[in-house]
DNA sequence: ACCGAAACGGGGAGACGGTCCCCGCTTGGC
DNA sequence: GCCAAGCGGGGACCGTCTCCCCGTTTCGGT
């Protein structure tokens, strides 16, 4: 859960060797001038993105997105040298983390629908591994100066939206869900059930958060057991937030 | 938090006119000299005494406790000066924040246990009523530096305490309520969810607290719709915590 | 095994933001 | 109508975070 070793999370800042054979023997030297500027990372840089990645992700949702980046590089277990030099500010590193969360978790609720035969299982174990991803890392994205409407992040929400729908969708369609709620109210509830209580990193979350996501979950289910206030909350909702 | 003052913590900073007839009329000079200095305080200054720990509240469940002070000033529609005059400093303020919320938010559990015939209604009222209360301001109660064995806090938390396992236990007899949780459940799960998602006083919290409280509720009603994973969380789970 | 270059870590200057005090003005209460 | 308690704004101090500099280590190719 907390070693993203998995995929290839996202772009990485240091253009990849995906042009790599572009660059014809004939001219090394040329070659070295412009386009193929992608001499391919160093193993250790590598694991250090990701690492840094992870420990910027537990942090944020620790203490927000203005969490002290020295901390960050503390818990990465490298020098804050090292972090500003893979992510030149603040901004970048928020971008890439929400990208990063936003893709992981995207997965995990494909492969809830995938795996899952029993529309409610899917959604419980999309919601528990959420959970584990830290969604809670998104918040930073409804903050002030973030930059919401990047390319890259468009394409990941609009991912993780469609996936979301459909586990829902599926859960409503055959009526194991209730039908009066949002993907936003699962994700807004979500979000905050999975969040260590404020200033407190000393007792562990998880043992409680679970628990809590699944008493959430029992509510969830079909048929509803009371009325709810409000009106379902849509994921626009959530993106929206006009400051 | 920071600075270790903790020591003088107690010592109300408006001593009230509890000691009002000590002076006689006799000799008003002498009075003033010691055990007297209790000229009932003016209606502005009470007025503006209370609107500083209500919007401290606010600050506290917003921003945690370390929010700005003068933001907390400026919230309550005052100076700064103004607000350090009645809390000299920052553990002042926030003892009497948890102080005034912790009573408050008891009255309202026994309010809900006298008042409601049902219950599950009384606990779904206490529910929702703490959440307006902000009982979320409870939170920096667990806080490194804070003086949690103050009498006055150890006597408002062991009523609150009493209040909420008698309201649990009553809705368990009647049957109401799934035998699998504790207090610590309710409590934590209930800071969580009125708790504003970081970084956005924007959008209202409160329109999606109360759905998502009652889908919560809807889960903890009996009969259990699953197995829950770890143990029910006592209060005493959240008092401890041993950093 | 060796070498060059890429990557790393620690320490510190600068800047930002929060705390808290000082002093002239306003307002409540007798 | 008096006067003292209470108020508000402005600013100096100070702790903290950011970000850069430079000597050292480690990777990866030959």
């Amino acid at each position: 859960m907390k070693r993203p070793t998995t995929t290839a999370a996202a772009a990485p800042p240091a253009p990849r060797a995906a042009a790599a054979p572009a660059a014809p023997k004939g001219g090394p030297v040329a070659a070295s001038r412009e386009s193929a500027a992608a001499p391919r990372p160093r193993a250790d840089a590598v694991r250090n993105r990701e690492r840094i990645l992870a420990a910027a992700r537990e942090a944020f949702v620790e203490f927000g997105s203005a969490a002290p980046l020295d901390e960050v590089a503390r818990r990465a277990g490298i020098g804050n040298a090292t972090l500003y030099r893979h992510f030149p500010d603040r901004d970048t590193l928020v971008h890439h983390v929400v990208l990063f969360t936003t893709e992981r978790v995207a997965a995990s609720a494909r492969a809830a629908l995938a795996e899952e035969p029993d529309a409610f299982a899917a959604l419980c174990r999309f919601t528990h591994s959420a959970a584990d991803e830290r969604i809670g890392a998104l918040c930073p994205m409804l903050a002030d100066g973030f930059d919401r409407d990047h390319p890259e992040l468009l394409a990941a929400r609009t991912a993780l939206a469609e996936a979301v729908e459909t586990l829902l969708a599926a859960g409503r369609e055959a009526g194991l869900v209730r039908a009066d709620i949002g993907a936003g109210d699962l994700m807004i509830a979500l979000s905050q059930l999975s969040r260590p209580l404020p200033g407190t990193a000393c007792f562990d979350t998880d043992r409680f958060a679970h628990r809590h996501l699944q008493l959430f979950l029992d509510g969830l289910r079909a048929p509803a057991r009371s009325e709810l206030p409000g009106s379902a909350a849509t994921l626009e909702d959530l993106t929206w937030k006009t400051t």
